[in-house]
DNA sequence: CCAAAAGTGTTATTAATACACCCATGC
DNA sequence: GCATGGGTGTATTAATAACACTTTTGG
């Protein structure tokens, strides 16, 4: 730790960088800003920013960054530190380090930028990852991390809800889990799998038919965080150097 | 991302701090020094220390730290980033954050402070979950993160072996589990499990009885790094808000 | 009536568990 | 021989997957 000369301690430039995914219109989208400023003028960017002062909590950055971006605050949805980068390159003008988060948000009619100017648009990662996109910095890189994230948290949390309005019915969580991972699931068997694990979601009682046929019970979220047993997707063995 | 006030950039000190864990005398370790300097002097504190200079890359810090406290070099053992930490009072002097990073070493014969004149120890994870020992900074909680890390991390990956030696038995690798988890396993059920999982362990064809009884099989680490399905942990369900 | 989606029951397959039993060594 | 740990076989139980079938709405 501190080590024994604290007059020579380099002192780097740090930024909070937000991942903010969503599942909209069948796709699984991320929150991108177009830059405009260089480097890589009028690239797509992650939204993010320098912390505000050497006070500011990282913590409390990334959620101010959020609600300036989104309008939407930390009792909403899901907020997670992802992972810091910071190799010397990363940033052509100097050393940036960047303490990126992981947000999981509902499909909100959102204040498209909301108090900010900048101009804040859904992409789908899938154009992202096949380079379809032109993605400033090591964005990409951060952007495969965030989604490769959340794959596998939907497999051992419950927090494919976090992708969910306040109600919602078993057919719009199950869309999560099949548009995330990109895989068709049983109705049938999703909806016993789901409902039999004590606290994943509580029924509020409501109907709906907004997904056409019989009307479907509407749930809410539960308070159960972890998922014991896990729900596994099938993915071919992951090999290593 | 960076806006539009290069001008106005807080900047910080970052330092890198490790979590050094091993199986070592049938208990999960950690290796901890003692602080020689004011604050929390004589207390016990991870390994770490700021970064080089602004060019240095965050995980070649991290391998050079682990390289002084404990001559293992990245080949030997695991490392991976552990997460950030940032709170404007963690450090009593000034704002310093650091990006931590988690190790699993084997149980090797290690050269005490390697280099280095630090005084580096192991210390049972127990002693410092369970308040006793004077734990410097934050960072009992960050010991608690990088043990719960290692913890899920053996249910669905194959990083157990990385608390092993090059060659070792399924009983070794068996023990590491039940180490960690705090729980016992069936011998042999465990054994049928792992060796079901394709390229999880390589048989060397030699053969050892340093554990006593009939001599054991002795494995190398396979190619695979992800287990599917896992090896789960019964785990009491883990709730939120 | 028909189409569409919700939800339940039943069965086949597969994986996890418990434990009986034999094997190969040191002493 | 006997103790100790290594390793296989097998029966029981539980979880998963596949799918037939009934329910309840809209049109």
């Amino acid at each position: 730790m501190p080590s024994e000369k604290p007059w020579r301690i380099p002192k780097v430039a740090v930024t909070v960088d937000l991942a903010v995914l969503t599942v909209r219109d069948g796709a699984l989208q991320i929150l991108l800003v177009k830059r405009g400023i260089e480097p890589y003028q009028g690239m797509l960017a992650l939204p993010g920013g320098f912390i505000a002062s050497t006070e500011e909590d990282i913590e409390a950055a990334a959620e101010r960054e959020l609600a300036e971006e989104t309008g939407l605050t930390a009792d909403q949805l899901h907020l997670e530190q992802l992972r810091t980068y910071g190799t010397p390159e990363r940033d052509p003008r100097q050393r940036v380090i960047t303490v990126c988060y992981l947000a999981l948000v509902p499909d909100l009619p959102m204040p498209t930028a909301g108090g900010d100017a900048r101009a804040a648009s859904w992409v789908p990662v899938a154009h992202v990852l096949n380079d379809d996109a032109e993605i400033a910095f090591d964005h990409r890189s951060i952007i495969a991390d965030a989604v490769e994230r959340a794959r596998s948290k939907l497999e051992y949390t419950t927090l494919a809800a976090a992708f969910c309005r306040t109600e919602f019915t078993m057919t719009e969580l199950r869309r999560v889990y099949e548009i995330v991972w990109g895989v068709e699931l049983d109705p049938r068997n999703f909806h016993r799998k789901i409902t039999s694990v004590d606290r994943f979601l509580i029924p509020t009682g409501h109907r709906t038919t907004r997904d056409g046929g019989r009307p479907a019970a509407l749930y809410r979220r539960g308070t159960v965080a972890v998922l014991h047993p896990p729900i596994l997707r099938n993915s071919d063995p992951v090999t290593v150097s």
